[in-house]
DNA sequence: ACATAGTCTGTGCACGTTCACAGAATCTCA
DNA sequence: TGAGATTCTGTGAACGTGCACAGACTATGT
C-alpha cells in the first residue's frame, strides 16, 4: 500500500519569520524591498525564504491591497479573429511582454457568446483585474459600458465603439493608405484601382479615404470595387469585377493582404503578369504577404508595437496618470517587395 | 470646480446582510446555492444583492478556499506558434469554452524568454492557478519540472517532453498519416513520395512512420525527402529535390499543409499539373489548405476539440479524478478536396 | 549627561470571505 | 407532553498579507 504524500501546506510569511527569528513585519519589508531593515536581518530572512520555499500568497495580498496585479485582455469574435487576423497574435504577444516586465499578469478574456459576455462582465466587476485592453470592440458593446461604469483603466486597440472618448492605440489607416498609394503612383502606374473592403468599419473606410487622398483629382470612382470582408475570396471576386470594368488597369491597391492575395489569383486567371502588367499592393504585412507569388508590397502593421503601447497606456493609468484621449497612433512602415 | 466622484467602496457580503436584515452566513449560503435557507430569506437577500450591486470578492474567497478558480494556459515559443501555427488559436478557444462553462478562468502565460520562464514559475508556485494546460513544451523544460514538483493538475497538448508519464491530449499522427496515405494510394497512384518534416519531433517522426505503414513492402526510402521545419519554403525545397530524384512521381504526402503549399509551388514551377500529373495531400487542415490552388486534401486537426479535451482533463483532475496517463487521442477526419 | 533625530523591529488590526459550531424554531411521532 | 429529528440562522475563527503605530536601540550634537 503506497502512502499518499500529504499535500504540504504552503509556507507563509509567518513560517519565514519563525525560521529567521524575526517578526512578520520585518519579513514583509524584505519581501517588498522596503527600507529600514538591518543587513543582518535581511540576510537571515533571505536564507529563510529560500529554505522554506516561501512564495507570497497572492490572494491575501490582493485582499489587503485591493488590487489584483492583473490586466484583462479582452477579445471579441475570436473565431474570425484568431483564424483570419494575423495581427491578434502579435498584439497579444506585445501586450504580454510589456505587462510582464511590470510584474502584471495578463488574463485573456475571450468573448465568444452572450454567456461569455455575462461571465466577463462578472469578472470585471469582481475586481479580478485592475485594468483592461480591449481588442475589436463592437458597437453597443455591454463590456464597454461596464468598463465605463466601473471607471476601470482601459485602452482600446483600434477605435473605441460608438465614437466614445476613450483611450486607444491604433494606426493611421488613412495616411498609411495614402502613403502606399503614392508609392504605387511613383512607379509610373497610370490607371490605379482599389479593392476596398469592410467599408462599415473605420479601418475600411479610412483606407479608401487615403487612396482617394493620394489620387486627388485623378480619383475615379469607377476604379473602386468594394467587398464586404477582408478575405481572400472577396479579393478574387473584387478583382474579377474590376478587370471587367477596367481592363486597361495597371495598378491595384487592395485593402488587405488577404484581399490582395485573392486579387493576384484573379489576375493570374486573367493572364496578367504581376508586377509586369499590373502592380499590386496590400495592407497589413501579414503572413499572406510573403506567401504570395510574387511577395506583396504592403503596409506593415506593428502588431506587437500596438500591444505594447496598449499595455503601457494601461500601466500609466494604473500609476495614476491621465490617459491621452486623443489616442496613440503608431508608425506604419511600407514594406516594398516584388508585387509592384 | 467639479467634484471628483468618490470611488465608492465595493459592496461586501456584510452590506448585503444588513440590507436584507440577516447574517453574513445566510447570505453566503444564498450566494453559493447551499440548502437550509428559507424562501423568505432567499428572496430578501436576492433583492438586497441586486440593490447594493454585490459581487463576491474573489481574493477573499481564494484566500479562505485555498484555490483560485483559474487555470493557466502555457504557450512556449509564441513567435513561431502564433504566426505559423494556425492550431493554437483553436486550442485556446476550445479550452476557454470548456473552462468558462465550469466557471474557471483561463490565464494565458506566454513564455517568450528566460525571464518569462522565471515569472511563470513564480506565478505557478504562487498558487495563482489551480491547474495548467501546456502547449508545445520543450525538452528539459523548467516549467514541466515545477509542475511536477508542485503536483499541479496538468495536461499537455501534444506529447509531454522527455517521455514523461504525464496526462496529455493529442492526435494519432501515425495512424492519421497512414489513413491519408492509403486514401492517396486508393486513387490509383503508383509512385508516391513524402516530404517529411521536423523528424526531431514526435509529430514529424510519427507522420513518416504512418506513411511507411501504409505503403508496407512498397515503401521506398528514396522517395522520402526530409526538411527541418513545417514551413512553406521547406516544402518548395523538398519538392524540388524529390522531383530531381524521382521525376516519375505521381503522388506526394507532405507532412503539413504549409509544406504541401510549398510543394504545389515547386510542382507548378516544374510544369506538373495537380491533381492531373501528381496528387498531393497535406496534414493539419490549416488555413493553407483552402488557400492553395487547388485546395488541399488533408488530415483535419481538431484544434478546438483538443483545447476542450485538455480543459476537461484538468477539470476532472480538479474534481479529484485520476488522470489518464495513457493520453487522450482525438479523431482526425480526412478532408478530401481537389489536390488529389 | 541628556535631548533629539534616525534607524530598526514587533504587534494588532483590517481586508471579505467560508466554515464549523451552537442554538433557535418547527415538525414528527410515541 | 416531551424527546428527537429536521430546518434554519447567527457567530467567531481562520485564511495570509500590508500597514499604522508604538516602542527599542543607536548615533549625533550640545
Amino acid at each position: 500500500m503506497s502512502t499518499i504524500p500529504a499535500r504540504r501546506r504552503r509556507a507563509t510569511i509567518h513560517d519565514v519569520a519563525v525560521e529567521a527569528g524575526v517578526s512578520r513585519g520585518t519579513v514583509s519589508r524584505v519581501v517588498n524591498d522596503e527600507p529600514y531593515v538591518s543587513e543582518q536581518a535581511r540576510i537571515a530572512i533571505e536564507a529563510a525564504i529560500e529554505k522554506v520555499g516561501y512564495v507570497p500568497n497572492n490572494a491575501a495580498r490582493s485582499l489587503v491591497m485591493q488590487r489584483s496585479q492583473a490586466v484583462g485582455f479582452i477579445v471579441h469574435e475570436p473565431h474570425s479573429l484568431f483564424l483570419e487576423d494575423p495581427n491578434i497574435g502579435g498584439i497579444l504577444l506585445g501586450a504580454n511582454t510589456a505587462l510582464s516586465s511590470a510584474d502584471y499578469q495578463m488574463v485573456c478574456l475571450i468573448i465568444d457568446s452572450d454567456r461569455d459576455n455575462d461571465r466577463v462582465a462578472r469578472y470585471l466587476s469582481g475586481g479580478f483585474v485592475d485594468g483592461v485592453i480591449i481588442v475589436s470592440a463592437r458597437q453597443n458593446d455591454p463590456i464597454t459600458r461596464i468598463v465605463e461604469k466601473l471607471a476601470l483603466p482601459s485602452v482600446f486597440v483600434g477605435h473605441p465603439p460608438d465614437l466614445r472618448q476613450l483611450p486607444f492605440v491604433g494606426i493611421d489607416n488613412r495616411s498609411s493608405a495614402r502613403a502606399i498609394t503614392e508609392r504605387l503612383i511613383g512607379t509610373g502606374r497610370k490607371r490605379i484601382g482599389m479593392i476596398a473592403a469592410a467599408l462599415d468599419r473605420d479601418s475600411g473606410a479610412d483606407r479608401l479615404a487615403g487612396f482617394r487622398d493620394a489620387l486627388g483629382p485623378r480619383f475615379d470612382p469607377a476604379l473602386v470595387e468594394d467587398v464586404p470582408l477582408y478575405a481572400f475570396s472577396a479579393g478574387v471576386d473584387g478583382m474579377r469585377r474590376l478587370l471587367e470594368r477596367a481592363p486597361d488597369l495597371d495598378g491595384v491597391f487592395a485593402a488587405s493582404d488577404a484581399v490582395a492575395a485573392g486579387a493576384l489569383e484573379a489576375l493570374r486567371e486573367a493572364g496578367r503578369s504581376v508586377p509586369g502588367d499590373v502592380g499590386v499592393v496590400g495592407f497589413d504585412d501579414s503572413a499572406w504577404a510573403l506567401r504570395c507569388q510574387p511577395p506583396l508590397s504592403t503596409v506593415h502593421q506593428p502588431a506587437a508595437g500596438l500591444g505594447e503601447a496598449a499595455a503601457e497606456s494601461v500601466l500609466a493609468q494604473l500609476r495614476g496618470e491621465e490617459p491621452d484621449l486623443g489616442g496613440i497612433l503608431l508608425d506604419t512602415p511600407i514594406v516594398w517587395r516584388d508585387s509592384a
